[in-house]
DNA sequence: GTGTTGACCCCCC
DNA sequence: AGGGGGGCCAACA
């Protein structure tokens, strides 16, 4: 009988939501894809989370998200090999006052930004 | 159309 | 306390 046309989640807005949420990541501070992932409702798991960055990489010149502040749950790097260079990433988080070393970001605890704790 | 990988995380032993 | 496996959905080959 009747088909179900609706879209999937993914064919919705959920890769504009992540863009909107690491947008709202302050300067100085990274966060998760967990995080974000449990901020949507984590239905999907974190692994969509990092594809939806994928089509928000700068470099496609599509809208500026600072996908940089995205790191993994171990606070390090793992999107690193997706940029433009290597040390894209890394150049990106210490100039925004983040001190990453060997790809780890230092005090992670410290400036792991959690938009359902602080954004809420 | 099927199979595999993936910017991952959580649960179980 | 550490180690291993499964799960989630989508895109690529």
């Amino acid at each position: 009988m009747n088909t179900p046309q609706e879209p999937t989640e993914t064919q919705r807005n959920f890769f504009q939501d992540v863009h909107e949420v690491v947008r709202l990541i302050p300067p100085g501070r990274v966060s998760t894809y967990g995080a974000i992932a449990h901020y949507l409702g984590a239905r999907h798991g974190a692994r969509m989370v990092g594809y939806a960055l994928i089509a928000a990489v700068p470099a496609r010149g599509l809208a500026q998200v600072p996908a940089q502040r995205v790191v993994n749950r171990n606070g390090l790097l793992t999107g690193r090999h997706h940029f433009s260079t290597p040390t894209a990433m890394q150049e990106a988080l210490e100039t925004e006052g983040v001190q990453v070393i060997d790809d780890q970001v230092q005090d992670f605890k410290n400036v792991f930004w959690d938009p359902a704790r602080e954004l809420l």
